[in-house]
DNA sequence: AAATGAAACAACCGCTTTTTT
DNA sequence: TAAAAAAGCGGTTGTTTCATT
């Protein structure tokens, strides 16, 4: 016996969503949270299958998210990660508060991998494409490292260097700095060799970790009452949105700090690596 | 100003994994 | 322990936006 489809076909909407369909899913999660996603769209009232509502919440409407491209440094640290870890988009977006999976991957394809190929690099494997002609590219963190110090007015304008970001990053997850310092964007050209010696790995032993939920966080009562969503709901609610047929007024949560890496909810600190479960 | 092509990104599909019964 | 349900994940596609001619 095969599995049900996740919705039925008939009757479910497709396609780009509208404002008014965010805003009841935004209503909803916000006073329900989300117990099952299949139930959602009925219970929103929505003509969307759960699957749809919840990567519409994850990778869109959540409040946690940051918009607009991935700075270097997270750039970097996507890069490194991929070399460690392949294509484990939502391993690399656990660790990148405010980012997620889909954006990363889209990131990678659109914009990564061009560079990484440019520059005379296999994106899949991080050697060099051709060890012949481009024997500075040592590994993907040396060279990469190299471009994106030297490239630009985009590298220069938002960055604290990049190690720092990626330390911050890093220990607002838990990870030791000085554990990392030579396996995540250090210029050194031992991180990305890819033996099977990952397993030693602090870094990817790191990744490899799961931070599970265990059930109990406070967000994931967020309903509860104390939470502070407000300001965050009202604006959902209320009529005066700003929809102009998109959601760009979801970008000036992040004024009121809702957007940034991380969403204070009763003191706890939720970002993208705790999947901000509500 | 219009046409065309490229780039970017949101969304879908199908498979896998995890959880529940 | 097995089966079913639900959620998660990664690949791919479709649409929109931007840049160039």
């Amino acid at each position: 016996m095969g599995r049900q489809p996740c919705c039925d076909k008939l009757g479910v909407k497709r396609g780009p969503w509208t404002a008014e369909e965010d805003r009841k899913l935004i209503n909803f999660i916000l006073s329900n949270g989300h117990c099952c996603w299949r139930a959602v769209p009925k219970l929103a009232g929505l003509l969307r299958c759960g699957k749809s509502c919840r990567l519409r919440w994850t990778n869109y409407l959540r409040p946690d998210l940051k918009r607009g491209l991935l700075t270097d440094a997270e750039e970097q640290v996507v890069i490194d990660l991929h070399a460690k870890l392949g294509n484990r988009w939502s391993k690399i977006a656990a660790k990148l508060p405010g980012r997620t999976d889909n954006e990363i991957k889209n990131h990678w394809n659109t914009h990564i991998k061009k560079k990484l190929i440019k520059m005379g690099i296999d994106p899949v494997t991080h050697e060099p494409l051709d060890r012949k002609t481009s024997s500075p590219a040592t590994t993907s963190h040396s060279v990469v490292t190299a471009d994106s110090t030297s490239k630009s007015d985009e590298a220069t304008k938002q960055q604290s260097p990049a190690s720092d970001v990626v330390r911050d990053v890093l220990a607002a997850d838990g990870f030791s700095p000085t554990e990392s310092s030579t396996n995540t964007v250090s210029t050194g050209g031992s991180s990305s060799s890819s033996g099977g010696s990952h397993d030693q790995d602090p870094l990817v032993k790191w990744l490899l970790e799961e931070d599970p939920p265990t059930g109990d966080e406070p967000w994931l009562d967020f309903t509860a009452g104390s939470v502070d969503v407000d300001e965050f709901s009202s604006i959902a609610a209320g009529p005066e949105l700003p929809w102009d047929g998109a959601t760009d007024w979801l970008l000036d949560y992040q004024d009121f700090g809702l957007g940034d890496s991380s969403l204070v909810v009763d003191g706890y600190m939720i970002n993208s690596s705790n999947g901000a479960k509500f």
